[in-house]
DNA sequence: ATCCCGAGGG
DNA sequence: CCCTCTGGAT
C-alpha cells in the first residue's frame, strides 16, 4: 500500500474518532508535579506513578521540599516505579537546578526543560504540550512504532519521526494526536502482537496483517 | 516471558 | 549506536 497524503488524512480521521478526548492518565496539579510524574513514568505504568506521586507530593510537592527530603528518602518514595536510583538522582539534580537557576519554577521553555537532568526530548515535549499548552508531539515508544507502521511518518530515530508527524498533522492537533497514537499503541497496535483483525485502521494501514 | 508514554553514559 | 538501569503488571 502506498500511503499518500490522502491516506494519512484518513488515518488521522479514524484515530481522532477512536480516541477523541484522550488525555494523559497521569495525575498532576501543576507543571512541577507533571514534570516529576513524567520522569517517573519511564518503564512504569501511569497507574503506578499516580500511586507513587500521591504519596510523594503529600510529603514534598516542590523542588525545595524534595531537596530537603534527601536522596535516600526519595529513592524509597519512588522505588516501586522502577529505575529508581537513576530517577531519584536525576530528580534531585533537576530540583537543584530549578531552585538555583529558575527560581524554583518549571521553565516554560523547551531548551531549558531539556537541559534538566533526566529530562530528554520526549519529557520536555510532554511538559510543553500538557502543562504549557504549546503545540508539541512527544515521540515515545508507542508513537514511534505506530507512526512507522502506518507510515504516517517514518524514520530511524524519534526525532525524525517527530518532524515527519509535524508535517503530516495540522499544528493545532499535534498535542491531541500524540495521545491518539499512545492509546492506539496501548489498546490495539501493540508492540508484539498487534490486533490487526480488530483494528479500524487496517484498511488504511500498510503494515496490517490478516489473521 | 514480555512489556510499560526514556535518558544518560560508554 | 548499544548498553544499562528497575519493579510491577499481565
Amino acid at each position: 500500500m502506498r500511503v499518500t497524503k490522502k491516506i494519512k488524512q484518513e488515518q488521522l480521521a479514524i484515530l481522532e474518532r477512536l480516541y477523541r478526548g484522550a488525555k494523559p492518565e497521569l495525575v498532576f496539579g501543576n507543571a512541577f508535579e507533571l514534570l516529576i510524574a513524567v520522569i517517573l513514568s519511564a518503564q512504569c505504568t501511569d497507574k503506578r506513578v499516580n500511586v507513587t506521586t500521591a504519596r510523594l507530593f503529600q510529603k514534598a510537592a516542590t523542588p525545595e521540599a524534595i531537596l530537603a527530603l534527601g536522596l535516600a528518602q526519595l529513592e524509597e518514595e519512588i522505588r516501586d516505579c522502577g529505575l529508581f536510583r537513576n530517577k531519584a538522582k536525576n530528580i534531585m539534580a533537576a530540583c537543584q537546578m530549578l531552585c538555583e537557576q529558575y527560581g524554583g519554577e518549571v521553565p516554560a521553555d523547551f531548551e531549558a526543560l531539556q537541559s534538566l537532568p533526566g529530562v530528554g526530548r520526549k519529557t520536555a515535549n510532554v511538559v510543553m504540550s500538557v502543562a504549557f499548552h504549546q503545540p508539541a508531539i512527544a515521540v515515545d515508544t508507542h508513537v514511534f512504532r505506530i507512526a512507522n507502521r502506518l507510515k504516517l511518518a517514518t524514520g530511524k530515530t524519534p526525532l525524525e519521526v517527530e518532524h515527519g508527524l509535524q508535517k503530516a498533522i495540522p499544528r493545532e492537533k499535534w498535542s491531541d494526536a500524540h495521545h491518539w497514537l499512545i492509546w492506539h499503541g496501548r489498546k490495539i497496535c501493540k508492540a508484539r502482537k498487534p490486533l490487526c483483525t480488530e483494528c479500524p485502521l487496517a484498511p488504511v494501514c500498510p503494515s496490517s496483517e490478516p489473521a
